[in-house]
DNA sequence: GCACAATTCAATCGTCTGTTTGTAACTTTC
DNA sequence: GAAAGTTACAAACAGACGATTGAATTGTGC
């Protein structure tokens, strides 16, 4: 019930305008002389701040756990900005997620297409597209907003409505198909049902790293600090091409 | 608006008592002259339909995703009946994880424990750690009712709420404690911080095994099955044990 | 059968939800 | 400066939410 007030409270954004979006707005359109406004200032401010304390606040506590009402007080717009702007709630919380998976996906794919040029069964090509693969998550996560986004990507794979879970996992899918072949080159002769099983545990040690990043520090005592990027990243890598490539290398009866 | 009726359309239950619970009931007791009803069936089939349905919603939706009245009307009891039988909303989801947790702690806890007894660095120990380890959570998993548990047990870890999360947390600390010195003794020698990040991404990919289990029959285009048990297990302990000891065994550098 | 406790039930509480409305403020084009 | 298009705003909508109430129902012990 005080929500309300802390929106008026908090500081109004300077306005200006943006025609090109108005080609989503559900507004009826009839543009007989055509008067677009340019693009304004004050428009793209209450947009960004409304994806940015959208996302801070589904983070926290998912997509059911936050209402309109609280993102529209803590972004200081009105309760109908968001309808205005992105349509609905789950159009909000797209919009959210997609900012930061899209060039997640991308530096993940472009990382990886380069490694598609080394030596099939080279040690470099296994040890190279671990870390393309691996890098372009810790390199996105542990940043500025840390892990923020791994535990978007997190929530939203989780998230019980199809259509979010769907958007998360389509950004996969483009990682996966160029994963999944080099990989595959990089250890040529183990039975894929093998690979696929261990890979399929690295991505899982990829992803705890991603999203809970303070629990090895809690466990170890202090002893592992996951700030320490390079560390993590290498730490990784050495336990994911042990458990790729097999307890003392390629044993004979693989 | 729907649901209201589907309670009434469902059977209802038998009835019975149980003044056993009355202890911890909110209602006022002055037991003058002590007349407690005797177990009661009707009662028991109350509280396991309430939990049984609560545990399938909040699976698939979380906490802030279900609503009382959903569950209410899919069990076919009254809207009061569950703030009769468990107090409040968080209660009900405390007491589904409870149910759920409790055993597997428990479980896996005196699994380790029977570990202690064996030599120092030997091969065996770790073999038989993880193997405790893993078995627990695998056990309870890929049983009959499947992941439910698994992702119940992400969901509450996930959750906003810091008691729901404090509760999964705590279970997770009785099974640390058995499990983290056990691991330290079987690879003496070793830096703890090395071991902790190793052992960081073994718990990463048992949890993953867990949660997402058709994650890896999708991605291995069927050529892995999850439903397979002893071959999960078997494939995870292979990758953990080269993992946690190292690319060639123990390296004389470290 | 009677008194009492345990449980169920319908009705309802006040609050919060996502969304829509009509209007005012602003920016641009002419 | 008038007209048109774009954005922001306060107010309100119907419905769902968690929780409570008090009466009705059922079982138990005497």
């Amino acid at each position: 019930m005080v929500l309300q007030k802390k929106a008026v409270a908090a500081g109004r954004v300077k306005r200006s305008a943006d025609s090109r979006r108005a080609a989503e707005r559900p507004v009826a359109r009839k543009r007989r002389a055509a008067k677009p406004r340019k693009p304004d200032a004050r428009t793209e401010l209450t947009r960004a701040s409304i994806l940015d304390v959208a996302e801070r606040l589904f983070v926290g506590a998912g997509f059911h756990g936050v209402s309109l009402r609280q993102i529209n007080a803590e972004a200081g717009v009105n309760v109908a900005a968001i309808n205005y702007h992105f349509g609905n709630k789950r159009k909000l919380f797209e919009a959210v997620i997609a900012r930061h998976l899209d060039p997640i996906a991308r530096d993940c794919t472009e990382r990886l297409k380069a490694c598609h040029s080394l030596t099939s069964g080279a040690d470099d090509l296994l040890e190279r597209t671990l870390r393309a693969f691996v890098g372009a998550f810790i390199n996105a996560t542990v940043g500025t907003d840390g892990q923020v986004i791994a535990e978007l990507i997190s929530r939203a794979t989780t998230e019980s409505d199809p259509v979010i879970a769907k958007l998360a996992n389509h950004h996969f899918d483009i990682i996966w198909e160029q994963l999944d072949p080099l990989i595959m080159k990089s250890l040529p002769g183990y039975p894929p049902a093998k690979i696929y099983w261990r890979l399929f545990h690295v991505v899982g040690g990829v992803m705890r790293l991603c999203v809970r990043p303070q629990w090895i520090q809690y466990r170890s005592h202090g002893a592992c600090d996951p700030q320490n990027v390079e560390q993590a990243v290498e730490e990784f890598l050495e336990f994911a091409k042990a458990g790729l490539i097999g307890h003392a290398g390629r044993p004979a009866n693989i």
